[in-house]
DNA sequence: AAAAACCCTGTAGCCACTACTGGGTCAATA
DNA sequence: TATTGACCCAGTAGTGGCTACAGGGTTTTT
């Protein structure tokens, strides 16, 4: 299987797939004798693997240390539990910043209903209040 | 005002500041004799405005265009209200896929819940399976 | 006078790609 | 058979928003 059949079946863009290769994330498959990749199963496999953690938006990082203990199933997996409790509480942290988030916004939204000048306008001149609040601390 | 003191006045990194000097953000103050950034209160407020604007997530480029409306207050405001509109759009978007990944997660966790060898673990297991039905086109 | 703290420019690195340059190879058509 | 188009290759540069150097110069404090 060449790379871009590989591309079609995992649904990754054939640069994304070189880039993996390039980082180690993907081992490097045998070539023709034209020099071009000649993937099998196995790399279906380990690519949709990746595409699924990067899914649940795991770093680079975690999904490396994750197809090394699918090759090591004999180690302890406490440390598999440790990095999928880490991440999700990486993930409940940036879901609150963001719903946070949501809220000013709307706040902010809701200054300006009508379209006038800019001069006038509620969203601009409460953000420039706000910066001065959180900005100088002399205050 | 020296770099040094804008950066403590701001919360701001000076690494950060010169960034933004560098990429047209923040206006280039004039120098003292020896080269050294004097900066003036009008940059104080500047820079918190711009670190107010990415405390609320905003892009840069956004962040850029709202400083140009600061200092054009005669054009109609419309566009900061779809500005504002288009930014809250993306971050409930985002807000939502941060939601499911949760959910996605605690059901992953949940699969293992006791210590013992990676052979066993249900959360490998399941990332597994589940990039097998996502992955390959043919199923 | 020496040491610490500050300032300067410029470059490289982070993450996870994406895009591009400038080629080589292969299958189908005119 | 020539050529078009689709595919493949390696390597480099760019994205955003910083952060971290390296290798200097200046100012302030001790």
């Amino acid at each position: 299987m060449r790379i871009g059949e590989l591309g079609n079946e995992t649904g990754v863009d054939i640069e994304t797939i070189r880039h993996y290769e390039k980082i180690g994330l993907l081992s490097a498959p045998p070539r023709e004798p034209n020099g071009y990749r000649n993937y099998e199963t196995s790399h279906v496999e380990r690519l949709a693997f990746i595409r699924h953690c990067r899914a649940l938006d795991m770093p680079l990082a975690d999904v490396k240390r994750l197809l090394d203990y699918i090759t090591h199933p004999e180690v302890d997996c406490g440390d598999i539990n440790r990095l999928i409790d880490a991440h999700l509480h990486n993930v409940r942290e940036r879901l609150h910043s963001m719903q946070n988030l949501e809220k000013q916004l709307e706040v902010l939204r809701s200054r300006c209903e009508d379209s006038h000048t800019v001069r006038d306008c509620g969203i601009l001149s409460e953000l420039v209040a706000a910066s001065h609040k959180t900005g100088a601390k002399s205050d």
